[in-house]
DNA sequence: CACATTTAGATTGTGCGCAATATAGTTGTG
DNA sequence: CACAACTATATTGCGCACAATCTAAATGTG
């Protein structure tokens, strides 16, 4: 028998909680991914790009994603080279590069449709508490992210 | 405004509140760790380590932990650079690598102790919500992760 | 206009995270 | 005991993830 009263226990740590289903739900979308040629990130910045349906500064996406500029800007430079987004510089702000979506990009988004729905029917919870579940976690982000 | 009735909407997607959550929690997990000079899975490990008290082999800690040998290894030798781990071969079974703690890995278990409540208390849910919360977390990890 | 400050993004270095593969050790079968 | 099948871990290669740093461009102040 583990003491399961230690703060220390695995098991009464939200953080670990979140990190292991995190991961855990990554994986299960990488099979589907494979066949669109996408990592989850790529996936994440497709999505984000669909959704916005105009060209991004990289420090936008970051925002919208929760990721930096150290990490965008090599997985931007894949989308690119696998011809899914365009990288422009701005013309008013030479110093911002618009990140836009390629013909493959936009073509992409039919393919990408079918996914979602394969992995939110996986979930052990669904309606109400699927969205109420995903407002929760979407207060920690805010709550976590405030401060930087 | 966006299409907020699309399925790829990035607010619909559990998968990515997820993923931004847990991300937000592990950064502000940092400077806390930075102070015992552990990264956030070098952090899970000694909890697996402190929570077992005994030696584990390197596919029972990647089971507690859900990552795999690939993972673990290089996270296992850096452990024991700092000498809070120690790695020996199992006498009965030489393929397996057990692995225990060092003296100052059971010493730095009083400094971690301070760590998680610091934490918890910026989630924005406490008590019955904060363990609903967590339960729920498990069912997802258990649900993707069983079928591998 | 000069020049300090600010801002956007890229670069570098370290450390995960995982699939695929390699290797060594163990077990089962005749 | 030989030897095929299996198992545990390590290794390799690729792609994030982020802090720290760098560069260039824009902006503010006199």
């Amino acid at each position: 028998m583990t003491d399961s009263t230690s703060p220390l226990d695995l098991d009464n740590q939200l953080c670990f909680a979140l990190y292991r289903a995190s991961h855990a739900v990554v994986r299960a979308y990488k099979s589907e991914l494979d066949q669109l040629g996408l990592t989850y990130p790529q996936y994440l910045v497709m999505l984000a790009l669909w959704q916005e349906n105009q060209p991004q500064g990289v420090g936008q996406l970051g925002d919208v994603l929760g990721l930096d500029s150290g990490t965008l800007t090599p997985v931007l430079r894949r989308l690119e080279q696998r011809g899914l987004v365009v990288r422009c510089r701005d013309e008013h702000d030479e110093r911002r590069r618009l990140i836009g979506l390629a013909d493959a990009g936009r073509d992409l988004r039919a393919l990408a449709e079918k996914v979602p729905e394969k992995i939110a029917s996986r979930f052990p919870m669904q309606g109400k508490d699927y969205h109420l579940l995903m407002a929760q976690l979407g207060d920690i982000a805010q709550a976590f992210d405030n401060d930087r």
